[in-house]
DNA sequence: TGAAGAAATGTAAGCGCTTTCATTTATACC
DNA sequence: GGTATAAATGAAAGCGCTTACATTTCTTCA
């Protein structure tokens, strides 16, 4: 392997002419970066990123925290993120939280001694004292679906309650008014302003959730069938089911025909999240688009315009849902 | 930030030897380890990675190059080579070669010039030679879901044939005599095994697969969808379909409902991969599971074991896909 | 008790870069 | 042509570790 010093001598300058031209950071006349640079191509010189790293105190690497590897939300961000980061020359290096705090404190950790320039952090267990406290450290980072107060800057989120709002919302519009509602975990700050956005949107009409008609999940597909047992079971009828996320209409539709009922015919669904197996359930379901690819994006924008000094980049913190109307939503006669 | 010398100073020893105790490569007196443990402790000492990597030219980075970063498949891949990587202290970096030959070839460059000690590869476009000339640099790799003569210990496979033949054996146990099939690209190697395997199965069951009746798909969702639209169109009947994946096999059945018939009533659906939104689908697709997950942790411990010297570990080079019978094949009378 | 050998520890030379500061060379202007 | 100034280049000191080799200290056993 080539190194620094072989460039300079092929090309007869020292070794900082050739760290420069390598980093154009400082001038070096054209004649002289012409031969150096014939020269690592002769040798097929590639810097040696680690030397680098230490020397400049810059790894170029950034570190990436997110619940699961697996699943179709996780994907779609660590896709935004990769691509966009790597377009830049800067790579991501993933690390599993698994909802649970210690293992997403560790997780934190690991990547901060990996010597990541900065992290982008999807976390749901850590406490937001935990994250003002890490804010202090010196690695910077962003935080996905997370809105944390004195900090706000370093979120990128979805109005959630937002969300929740639109997706009542357009059941409603379909002139339902009997409405059952399975939410994620309500200590999950998402989950809860998703159902305080349904909330609003029933009382928008007049209407108020009854009690026996809720009930709180798992933001999994077996929390959803769960929940439409327990609603089935309850003497109060509903023609409409919002849940607070896809897996969980997922479940719930598949309770739903257990019980040899039809979708939409007896029972509308409406999910949450638009993960990318909603268009192929059947019916399709109706739900409301997360642009988790984008926040995806904005994250690393954040990091370059902020960690590395690409004050071009604009950063939007707050992002718009969207409903996305497609077949598992019955419309009603008034 | 406290550095090696720092913490040899407060502990009276030189920096030698807690760089000993760190590593525990050599031997240190109970009480010396004690002395140099205990001033990392007081000083809060995190070892820098970079200096680390640079003296021992080891980065205890792998690289890991998958096709998409989103997708089930992948997802399912990158989980279990994360978890198993980073309990032994290693870390990840991924990049995405979409499949294209020159983002391939990048995405491998990339991840060398990163300093990784050892590469993961699933890549579909890069030519077997290529990866014979890469297998003589010195970054060790393996290959997930590839078969490349002479360097078959660096490849972790399915054995497609076999699944191919399993999925359509199923499908002629529950009686059907009059079978399409929807494959994936045929220049991809394991969409070629798969559609040999179900060829095999017709050819036992003296049957033979009907020109009209096959279709080369691109294994995604809407080849699904076109290639049923084609069979349909086709004068042979058939009672059931075969597909190459799963994704095929989701736009095959949203057409088979958009022409009005029903599933499997009308036709069965067999697809291949068994990922997660197979079991969200409606009917629960039959498929063929593909063990990703698996085959990323022992992609893993080839790593571990090759690269990092655990050699206590042992590594499966070829995995057997296993039928998984649910509800979208109907049991034909005789 | 002391010599030989093993175990523990220390010394110092890198690893391949970046970057500050000093020096040399080119350019401009009178 | 000579001086002031700017531009280009070079010399060398790290960055924070690992590790080969040298040295010291401890064991063992005749």
């Amino acid at each position: 392997m080539a190194t620094i010093y072989q460039v300079s001598e092929l090309a007869g300058v020292s070794l900082a002419t050739v760290s420069r031209v390598m980093n154009k950071n400082a001038r070096v006349s054209e004649k002289t970066t012409k031969k150096v640079e014939e020269a690592m191509e002769t040798l097929g010189y590639r810097p040696n990123s680690m030397a680098r790293s230490l020397a400049s105190n810059r790894s170029n690497s950034v570190g990436l925290l997110v619940s699961e590897v697996h699943g179709p939300f996780y994907g779609a961000m660590m896709s935004g993120i990769e691509s966009e980061l790597r377009a830049s020359g800067m790579h991501v290096i993933i690390a599993a939280g698994h909802s649970e705090e210690a293992t997403e404190k560790d997780g934190i950790e690991f990547l901060i001694d990996r010597s990541c320039d900065a992290l982008i952090l999807h976390v749901e267990a850590v406490s937001d004292e935990y994250l003002l406290e890490l804010s202090r450290g010196r690695t910077p980072f962003v935080l996905i679906n997370r809105d944390v107060e004195s900090i706000e800057d370093n979120c990128i989120c979805l109005d959630n309650e937002l969300g929740g709002y639109l997706a009542t919302r357009s059941v409603l519009d379909q002139g339902h008014t009997h409405i059952a509602y399975i939410s994620g975990p309500l200590w999950k700050k998402d989950a809860k302003e998703r159902y305080l956005g349904h909330q609003r949107a029933l009382q928008e009409s007049g209407l108020t959730q009854s009690s026996s008609l809720s009930f709180e999940g798992d933001f999994q597909a077996e929390g959803g069938s769960q929940g439409m047992r327990h609603l089935l079971a309850s003497p109060d009828a509903f023609t409409a089911v919002v849940c607070g996320n896809d897996e969980m209409a997922s479940g719930a539709m598949d309770e739903v025909r257990d019980q040899g009922l039809a979708i939409p015919g007896n029972i509308s669904v409406q999910g949450f999240d638009n993960v990318g197996f909603s268009n192929y359930m059947f019916p399709k379901l109706s739900t409301v688009d997360y642009p988790v690819e984008a926040m995806g994006v904005m994250a690393a924008r954040w990091v370059l315009k902020n960690v590395y000094n690409k004050n071009d980049l604009a950063v939007k913190n707050v992002f718009r849902p969207k409903l996305i109307a497609r077949d598992s939503v019955k419309k009603l006669p008034r």
